[in-house]
DNA sequence: CTGCTGGCTTGTGGTTTCCATAGCCAGAGA
DNA sequence: TCTCTGGCTATGGAAACCACAAGCCAGCAG
């Protein structure tokens, strides 16, 4: 059974997923302000805990327990390092699935600069070319479907 | 300035964007659970009240709340409609706006499916070409940088 | 030993989100 | 006129989220 996106309304019963629907599994990992923040500092670079806290402007009660979250879902991983002199410090990395978050922030980014008032325009550049980076849909076969033109199955 | 994602730690003091980031205001507004699964359900093609609350599992009073907020941010519109015989009722229907939106709820759906556990697995298709479709990552050269090979400027 | 700093943990309180339940209202059918 | 139904609105309560503040602990500097 399939369903066209945005088609025409009269498509049946069709029943709920309900709470094991991978859109609504995926917001009870990443489904708050603070944990979506996070996330775009991880794949920003940040990796200490004190920069996570003044690069989110949330607290450090907040940045702790979110960051607890992420390493227990496999997101971020926990790392000790040390820099000479220092005492050993942890820091936090992407993991493989952390890093298959990308898509998404950056398409919640690309969202926000064209619809949401009072954004800061930011562009996302890839390295090698200087050319800006966006994301699309598209199937394997090269198209660009439009919503209308996306069943799901 | 300029930035790559998830590069090495020292890249100075950058500062934060603060609740200015574009990420950061498009959480402000599609940040809950029940707004992120709505928006589902209308790239869905739901489009009758009531159908968005037996599909999300949402209560009425939820639904209503949500429906009017992602109106008044302009992700949907609320039009009248009559069928024969029956009262006059609204309809809700994407946007351009709330339609820009499909690459955010893709790519989390597509995180979820190979992420989360627990989670039903959907694939989404191109109905022309019934190939599968997914949300990727390129620059206007048609590269599909990794996370490393992108900076923000 | 004392103080200081980075990385947390704990506690309090306000706001938001959500569920459950109940009620309201317009219009069609009887 | 009465009732029923779809589409809301209102109220109450639990939980989550977050800010603010304080405290804790390890390891340096003095």
């Amino acid at each position: 059974m399939a369903f066209a996106l945005a088609g025409i309304m009269n498509r049946g019963n069709r029943k709920s997923p309900g709470d094991r629907c991978p859109i609504d599994r995926t917001m009870q990992v990443v489904g708050t302000r603070s944990a979506i923040l996070l996330m775009r500092e991880a794949l920003f670079g940040t990796s200490r805990f004190d920069d996570f806290v003044v690069r989110t402007g949330l607290t450090d009660a907040v940045v702790a327990a979110r960051l607890r979250d992420l390493v227990q879902a496999g997101l971020l991983s926990k790392e000790p390092y040390r820099e000479p002199g220092q005492r050993t410090r942890h820091a936090y990395a992407l993991t493989d699935s952390g890093r298959d978050l990308m898509p998404a922030v950056l398409a919640l980014g690309q969202w926000g600069a064209k619809h949401a008032r009072g954004a800061v325009g930011r562009t996302f550049r890839h390295v090698e070319c200087g050319e800006p980076v966006r994301t699309v849909v598209e199937c394997t076969a090269h198209h660009r479907p439009a919503v209308e033109q996306i069943e799901v199955s």
